[in-house]
DNA sequence: CCGTATCCAGTATGATACTG
DNA sequence: CAGTATCATACTGGATACGG
């Protein structure tokens, strides 16, 4: 392939360290990460209010996500240190300049998840008469 | 809270479900999933073609990775059943519609990943110091 | 209100050896 | 060449209880 007299040598070119997709898909791709970069869409927000949003997500697990959203620059995290304390969540620029991309996933989504579905009915099937 | 003169009535908006990013993502965020596809970007390619382009993927890996994309009607299985058997993948029209949306993410890499690990150095500095 | 700490189960991945 | 089978391990996520 990469040498003019060879008909098949194949060096490795693709790493999990230096493959684009694999380095956002890192950032986004816990269980609830893109469900918390969703919630904030549309500004800054509680994280009680995050919680009520998302179903089904834990304290622990949505201080997790958050946690590592803030580590890799996406949210910001301010304090109003009151009793009961508020601490509101917002995306950075950065974390804004990910929604376009992550945005154009989701109307992938919209327009061909049903064909994803109907593909594994009919593999299924196929499985199952052998 | 839940009654109706309450100021921050929130019910859950948000699953795990019907959010068309956590969808996608549970298709491609396998961790060999996204190289694989990356592999088959400019065409048919041969099963151990594809393994000697991505370094450290197992036998395994490899297969299970290849199943799961056919099962969701991303990639194209062909085998020409010569001793010994050559076996060629490929993308279909579904899997190459993906091909888009993957790329934006890829070019949000290559703009702003250097902002991400800035971001990681700095929050971890700030952790040391505590 | 906004977390942390602990422990535990399930899943994802990996190493190795074998096969048509 | 293109897989499968088996076993071991690591990582992720969940349940629960407690704390400033």
């Amino acid at each position: 392939m990469n040498n003019p007299f060879s008909t098949n040598a194949v060096e490795p070119d693709i790493s999990l360290s230096i493959c684009g997709y694999s380095k956002v898909l890192d950032i986004i791709s816990n269980k609830w990460t893109a469900l918390v970069i969703y919630a904030m869409e549309d500004g800054i927000i509680r994280y009680s209010d995050i919680r009520r949003r998302i179903e089904g997500i834990s304290k622990k697990m949505l201080t997790q996500t958050l946690r590592q959203l803030e580590r890799d620059g996406l949210v910001q995290r301010e304090i109003t240190p009151s009793v009961p304390p508020i601490v509101e969540y917002s995306l950075t620029p950065l974390g804004v300049s990910l929604l376009e991309p992550m945005r154009a996933l989701n109307q992938w989504t919209s327009k061909n998840y049903v064909w994803v579905e109907k593909a594994r009915a009919s593999y299924d099937q196929v499985d199952q008469t052998e």
